[in-house]
RNA sequence: GCUCGAGUGGUGGAAUUGGUAGACACGUUGGACUUAAAAUCCAAUGUCCAUUAGGACGUACGGGUUCAAGUCCCGUCUCGAGUACCA
């Protein structure tokens, strides 16, 4: 009988379906373990070959978990707003919610695209995933919670004497009660000092605004990055190399009122938390440097003739005497004002020159230094000397205070500074050369020609000078994060609405119980002619506060302006969230989505703590993975999480590459010559479609002639009669035709040859080219395995009751143990060839025997479930291979009573000898030393010694 | 520039604690079966020298430690990823 993998893929596929067996339980007597795949954003795309590799060894590792005995969660789902579906729309004028859901669900869109659908690609690979728990971030029913969670943030501040997030309101009544000079929390840095009496003497509008600078979420005026091309604000972490991460579009720097996140807050706790979770330590370190922790001191420099302050950081208040200059930030507020007369040209000059150079040009232009000279001087804390104060670029207004103390001999930079402008270099390091260049080591340094710091180290001299500083008033220690909050206002269609009204400019939350606020209905997904986002073209876009609904802007009070919301209507917040939003808590939203009004009830989330194992891509280093642990946090210190950390354990897989086909053409004509003969012409190289091309690179001629009409009439060259392709490795793209269909392969191979040959391909973590050729080899073994089990008349099932012989149990212990230690260090590329050593073994002995047959199948199912499913049923069992125990591996099928012991001379293997185990030292030494092949190998030589480590190897010095 | 990771046959890769380098596959070559092809099976396959027996070399490069190094140490080169005036 012959292995029909389509049908038995999709009889068990559609087995699984019909009876549940992956659907999960919120109750059990089992441990849990939770597996997750980081969500796929549903493109019209669609998939290819290199997105379910993390899926796949999620999947093995979810069946092995359940094999052993454990209560899985392993749900997937959809990451379903975001830009790209927008932009769709823009085009082609269809609704983001409808090609989303062509996108998911497959069909025709209105293009005539026919759409696989994410859903059928992925049934196709034969997942187990518990279906009854899929979220889509863009349905109301799960953004509705989004939403929810936005309010919470909104009604909560930091408390940094308690190290948490706590409510609003015992902020409010602290501040009735004793005012905020005694409060400790994150906040804006303008906020001022009032007491009890005055803030109980504010207005609510004044008492909203103060507040709104605690608050977790906030409306700000802030810079922001803003995206001309796409439309709108972008996230530090949307930005790369200074253009948008999406689309490559320039980015420039723009003063809007937006909803941020006080993420900073958290700081710390983000840089602590990741000790306590097993991550790769590239990412950590990716999260590390984006926090950018560093430790020191905040001094202020008095200005001399004015009433103002420069307030700086600096990680080396040790070399405050080292101080000969100070250098603000162009875009520094304080320039304006202490620019003497005489500079005020050439600051201005500068400032215009400056503003006009892109963040890119900035960044591609490290080396040119420049400034000016501001005519104002500020006074040494300490020595009371002046200090002049510059502007130049490299401050950066946006880190620390915008501005620097300028310590030449202890910083490249300044040094650099002071050496064109010629500023002088005070040294003050002991024993040290700076003529050349500035000496930054600081565990080298020994303080000098300061004062009382004089012959200190660094430490100490650290420790000292913040003492010092604060004694006099003037700095305190400080540590200083690079994170900055992040903006949470995108001006795009296809994102939660946020539920806020706005009362006289005032946000307004809307309460749960009247959420989830709806994305309405607009004509058109751009923004309106006078620049406010797409939801300022909804007609129904007011909100109600008598019904608590949505209504139509008619029904705001028709006077407008100030008078706004006579009628108790008002204004929505046009903004919608950032595609981040619904991706920073989804995976709590699986553990529950019964809930008639979906929220997910206690024991759910106190059953599935957090997640156990999470696979996905590294590319999310700094956006998601930062942002789901915040609100994680967050989410624990409001009591609604016991978990403070998301994810415990994370795999990062590598990209699957595209193995690019070649054919080369000989320039300046239609002439194509087969790779070998190349060299002999010159060429250029056309990329072709990799799915015409066979296992050695050979590609059929009409094929290609057929593919497209620049072939149509070209000219061959063959070399042996065959026209042979070069190969390339590259991104798997359209662009260069090497993208593979996983639908293709499971239709061709089956969808356990593609389970077992993506995790053939190499480590999980690495990066790694496909080539289908390749495929064969494990199809040839799971061709292999189901003869093992046909090996009757006719190749008809056949398995026996015999015992197993000693080579079976052997063979069948020896893979239980390699598959186990593999699949728990993820280490999945090694258990498929074990497998195939396991069935390249068992058929050279014959196997049939059932004990052996059975085990084996169990081993297997977790890669390539359906023929382990098949093959069960055949064996007689009824239920799903899936409820069955994992093999328990016994160590005593494994005990040999020889080795066959490598002799080495001199370190270099020559052959080999079968000796006893229990064989001492000195009867080893013996037995070889007499071995004819020893003396040959010896010759006249006399062994200065023998080393004999028993049970390894045998190595004759001399 | 800094941080991290990686360099092993024609190709993907294996070698978990220093102990037989190249497992398992792909590809290639030869053979069996077949009218033929496909499928399947068998054998060979790191490089070089040699008719064989066998020998030499070999894990990016140069050193070192060790009886023994792909593995440990020092230096160099190349590639990849992240980050980039962070005070």
């Amino acid at each position: 009988m012959k292995y029909h993998f389509n049908e038995i893929e999709a009889k068990w596929q559609k087995y699984w379906a019909d009876n549940g067996t992956f659907h999960a339980s919120n109750t059990s007597d089992k441990p849990k373990y939770y597996v997750l795949d980081m969500f796929p954003y549903p493109s019209g795309a669609g998939l290819h070959v290199g997105h379910p590799l993390g899926y796949i060894a999620s999947d093995v590792y979810a069946r092995y978990k359940r094999l052993k005995g454990f209560n899985v969660l392993h749900p997937q789902g959809y990451d379903s707003f975001g830009l790209p579906a927008e932009q769709y729309a823009i085009q082609t004028g269809q609704h983001p919610a409808t090609t989303t859901k062509v996108n998911i669900e497959g069909g025709v869109d209105n293009q005539g695209n026919v759409i696989a659908g994410y859903r059928n690609q992925l049934d196709k690979i034969g997942f187990s995933f518990d279906w009854s728990r899929e979220v889509r971030t863009s349905d109301p029913a799960y953004y509705k919670w989004t939403q929810w969670i936005f309010t919470e943030l909104y009604n909560a501040w930091y408390n940094n004497d308690s190290n948490k997030a706590e409510g609003i309101d015992t902020l409010v009544s602290a501040f009735a009660k004793a005012g905020n000079e005694s409060i400790n929390a994150v906040c804006d840095d303008d906020v001022t000092i009032f007491t009890a009496d005055e803030w109980n003497a504010y207005t609510d509008k004044e008492q909203q605004t103060i507040l709104l600078k605690y608050r977790l979420t906030y409306l700000a005026e802030t810079e922001v990055n803003w995206c001309p091309a796409l439309g709108t604000v972008l996230a530090n972490d949307e930005i790369v190399n200074g253009v948008s991460e999406r689309g490559g579009h320039p980015v420039v720097r723009k003063k809007m009122t937006q909803w941020s996140m006080r993420i900073s807050a958290y700081a710390e706790r983000l840089i602590q938390g990741l000790d306590t979770i097993d991550w790769s330590e590239s990412i950590k370190e990716t999260q590390r440097n984006w926090i950018g922790k560093s430790v020191g001191a905040m001094v202020s420099f008095q200005l001399k003739d004015h009433a103002e302050k420069i307030d700086v950081f600096t990680t080396r208040p040790d070399t405050i005497f080292g101080v000969s200059f100070m250098t603000l930030a162009p875009e520094h507020e304080l320039v304006e004002k202490i620019t003497t007369p005489e500079q005020k040209e050439a600051v201005e000059a500068y400032i215009e020159a400056t503003s006009k150079r892109s963040e890119r040009e900035r960044m591609a232009d490290v080396k040119t230094i420049s400034g000016v000279f501001t005519g104002a001087y500020a006074e040494h804390p300490f020595t009371k000397e002046p200090v002049p104060v510059w502007i130049g670029d490299y401050v950066l207004a946006g880190y620390g205070t915008g501005a620097v103390m300028a310590v030449p001999c202890g910083d490249q930079r300044d040094y650099d500074f002071a050496k064109k402008f010629d500023i002088p270099i005070p040294n003050v390091f002991e024993g040290i050369d700076i003529s050349e260049e500035a000496f930054a080591d600081k565990a080298a340094t020994v303080i000098a020609n300061s004062d009382f710091l004089n012959g200190l180290k660094y430490k100490k001299a650290v420790k000292l000078a913040i003492y010092e500083l604060e004694k006099i008033g003037a700095g305190t220690g400080k540590t200083n994060y690079r994170l900055r909050d992040a903006v949470f206002s995108r001006q795009r269609y296809w994102g939660e609405p946020f539920p806020v009204y706005y009362v006289d400019g005032m946000p307004q939350m809307i309460a749960l119980e009247h959420l989830p606020v709806e994305l309405p209905a607009i004509e058109k997904y751009l923004p309106t002619e006078d620049g406010a986002p797409p939801l300022g073209r909804a007609d129904v876009w007011s909100w109600d506060t008598k019904t608590n609904t949505v209504v139509s802007n008619d029904l705001i009070s028709p006077s407008g302006g100030d008078v706004q919301g006579t009628e108790g209507v008002y204004p929505l917040e046009l903004n919608t969230m950032p595609g981040w939003a619904g991706s920073s808590w989804y995976f709590i939203k699986y553990m529950d989505n019964t809930t008639e009004d979906g929220s997910v009830p206690k024991e759910a989330l106190d059953y599935w703590g957090n997640v156990d194992l999470y696979i996905g891509g590294s590319e999310h280093g700094t956006g998601h993975l930062l942002y789901s642990r915040f609100w994680t946090k967050f989410l624990h210190d409001r009591g609604y999480l016991g978990i403070d950390e998301p994810f415990q354990k994370m795999i990062n897989q590598g990209m699957i590459l595209g193995t690019s086909a070649i054919a080369y053409r000989i320039s300046g004509t239609n002439t194509y010559v087969s790779a070998g003969l190349k060299n002999q012409h010159e060429t250029e190289g056309i990329h072709i479609d990799v799915n015409m091309v066979n296992a050695s690179d050979e590609i059929d001629i009409e094929t290609l002639k057929n593919w497209q009409p620049q072939f149509k009439n070209a000219e061959f060259i063959l070399e042996e009669d065959k026209f042979v392709v070069g190969r390339e490795v590259e991104k798997m793209s359209k662009r260069w035709y090497n993208v593979v269909n996983p639908d293709d392969i499971c239709n061709q191979y089956g969808a356990d040859t593609l389970r077992m040959y993506e995790m053939f391909l190499g480590p999980l973590e690495q990066a790694k080219p496909w080539n289908t050729a390749g495929i064969t080899g494990v199809h040839n073994f799971l061709k292999k395995l189901w003869r093992l089990y046909h090996s009757g008349a006719e190749e008809a099932f056949h398995a026996t009751d015999t015992a197993p012989t000693k080579d079976n149990l052997k063979t069948l212990h020896k893979t239980i143990k390699k598959v186990e230690e593999d699949i728990e260090n993820f280490s999945f590329n090694t258990s498929v060839s074990t497998f195939m050593i396991a069935g390249n073994e068992l058929a050279t002995q014959k196997c049939t025997s059932r004990a052996i047959l059975e085990p084996l199948l169990i081993l297997i199912a977790p890669y390539a479930p359906h023929i382990a499913e098949e093959l069960w049923n055949k064996l007689g069992h009824t239920e799903s291979i899936s409820e069955a125990p994992f093999p328990i591996f016994e160590e005593k099928h494994l005990v040999e009573s020889s080795k066959n012991y490598p002799i080495s001379f001199n370190g270099k293997m020559k052959f080999t000898l079968e000796l006893p185990l229990d064989y001492t030292k000195d009867q080893i030494e013996e037995v070889v030393m007499a071995h004819e092949k020893t003396k040959q190998y010896l010759g006249d030589r006399t062994p200065k010694k023998v080393i004999i480590v028993p049970g390894k190897i045998v190595n004759i010095v001399g």
